[in-house]
DNA sequence: CTGAAAGCGCTTACAG
DNA sequence: CTGAAAGCGCTTACAG
């Protein structure tokens, strides 16, 4: 018996049990319209025994022309990561695939890196059939997502085109950390966000920690600082220190109790501190911090679904908007003022 | 002027130049055999403009099935992320994706989840030229490698198989550990483990630990914790405590000092503590971490460049295998002997 | 119940 | 310097 050198194709297949590939095809894809019977049971078996013997396994290559889809998502994000994502990425990406997954569909990933024209290739050479966008659309990507009408949904970032997005409430979430502080007896609460990408939670948060401030009766006590943590840590040794700060997220939060601790200034005892992201290692950091978890996994699929609902309408389903509610962790950064 | 409301395709082209498809293809893909000058420079560039014009953007459907190879490399990883690479994982996936970008190959993402049949199809239905392993390479896998012919490569991960793969040096790397604490004066040095999965560096990294101490002359105080952490802070109650530990990896380093703390047990004063992985926030966390960094970024080139390597060649290029440096990084964590 | 044929959008010998 | 034609491996009306 002679035994081709190259993998076996459907013609092979056909060949090798007497039918059309036509047969063969319906077989393997199951699309025996529901009217008719397709084939008898029996030429079915022997298909498929053949086909396994044979180990033929269809050709993604010549599926994806005649059926004019790929059952690929684009998974675009600014790398290395999307900044404001580290840490919640893996829930994201868990609920992007999760969803996916069960829709037959595979990630195709693609970091947005220095050179457009190179992710302007993939985006319009039909190699996905929609694209899930983990960084704030901007104008080389906007444009091109528009001409190429590539189906897309962002996720953690906001949009001023109309496009299905899912955020988390950063303005509720942060609502939810000043409240826990003024609750343990704070008033002088700042907010501390660093060297900060452009990014809506930026906003959001100010805009929830101002508002949430002023109808504290706190108006006089909001002190936003943007720079570097050092300059928090001076602010410490000034006789306008706060007790409590708020910080932009987890990482930066760690940096700074860190550099406080330096300083020999203790968190919670001297400042208390609540944060944002609940990702490794928040609950084991020394203390364990205070912080507005975002639901990760479920943005990743609400999301992941937009994109699915879009492809299967062609781009005809209104854009829908999810925002997601974020949830406050007390742990020990934050404790009852003291003095 | 009918528009039409599908994309152009190559035959549009053509037909809007008055030239073939053959010289479009030839002119767009610049496959101008050195030889002979193919085109007259003036049909170039006409063709070039209503390419342009016309919006058209070659389908990679078309492509893939045509050139029998779609330059897509897949990402297998064990979901949730290979569990010894977190924090890594941004590294290796940085210097994977420099390589393949640089050579216009994209990445596809394909967890290795629950359900074999599911991924086994991707990897043999030709949609990727190779791929990349980032967990270690067992049966279901293996096997379907092997039969599929899938140019591949491991990264971080060790194999029986003769595969491409790149590792660092666990030994080695823990061997400067132990030599560092020895040179800080402690003689009772443990390594704690806690719940392990499979993987080579386990077994290196304890190698390195038992000789290195063996060769200290430290043999009878070697020392191994595979339980969970708080059977290690138990120990420290006993008088049998260890005066240095090496941990397995930082995210475990940090939850054992987080609850070392907690049991009012100080390090390093009390305890010198070292371990692996740099990333962060080891260089953030209380004290800030001595570990053994992993050449995360050079890792994810060198594995890329071998899967390329094996795509060009056909899989005739003998399997390489590269062993990376490690390097201790001393930090705040590890400290002279007291007492 | 089954098959012949066209088509998906490219590339590439080959011939001129 | 350029084009006609076959082929990559499938799917899907359409006809029987």
């Amino acid at each position: 018996m002679i035994q081709s050198m190259t993998r076996p194709t459907i013609a092979d297949v056909a060949r090798a049990c007497g039918v059309s590939k036509t047969t063969v095809s319906v077989i393997l894809n199951n699309s025996l319209a529901s009217s008719s019977a397709r084939v008898s049971a029996d030429t079915e078996q022997r298909v498929r025994d053949v086909a396994a013997k044979l180990g033929y396994s269809p050709s993604w290559r010549g599926r994806a022309l005649s059926n004019r889809r790929t059952r690929m998502i684009g998974v675009l994000y600014a790398p290395p990561m999307p900044i404001v994502v580290r840490g919640n990425y893996e829930g994201i990406m868990a609920g992007i695939n999760e969803v996916l997954h069960k829709h037959a569909y595979h990630m195709l990933f693609v970091p947005l890196d220095d050179d457009p024209k190179a992710w302007g290739e993939v985006l319009s050479d039909q190699r996905m059939d929609g694209c899930l966008v983990l960084s704030r659309l901007r104008d080389p990507l906007a444009a091109l997502l528009r001409q190429s009408h590539l189906p897309c949904a962002l996720v953690n970032a906001d949009s001023d085109y109309p496009v299905p997005q899912v955020i988390a409430d950063e303005y509720d979430g942060t609502q939810q950390s000043v409240k826990h502080l003024v609750e343990l007896g704070h008033r002088k609460i700042a907010m501390l966000f660093g060297i900060v990408p452009p990014h809506f939670s930026v906003t959001q948060r100010r805009r929830g920690y101002i508002d949430t401030m002023r109808e504290a009766g706190l108006s006089e006590h909001i002190q936003i600082i943007e720079d570097a943590p050092e300059e928090f840590v001076e602010l410490m040794q000034s006789d306008v220190r706060p007790t409590a700060v708020i910080v932009y997220m987890h990482f930066l939060a760690m940096k700074l109790i860190r550099m406080l601790w330096e300083s020999g200034i203790k968190v919670p005892e001297q400042l208390s501190v609540s944060t944002f992201n609940d990702a490794s290692p928040a609950a084991d950091f020394i203390p364990p911090l205070t912080t507005v978890a975002l639901p990760t996994e479920e943005m990743g699929r609400a999301a992941a679904m937009m994109v699915l609902e879009q492809i299967e309408t062609s781009g005809k389903a209104p854009p829908r908007r999810a925002v997601l509610r974020e949830q406050l962790i007390v742990r020990r950064s934050t404790m009852v003022i003291t003095g």
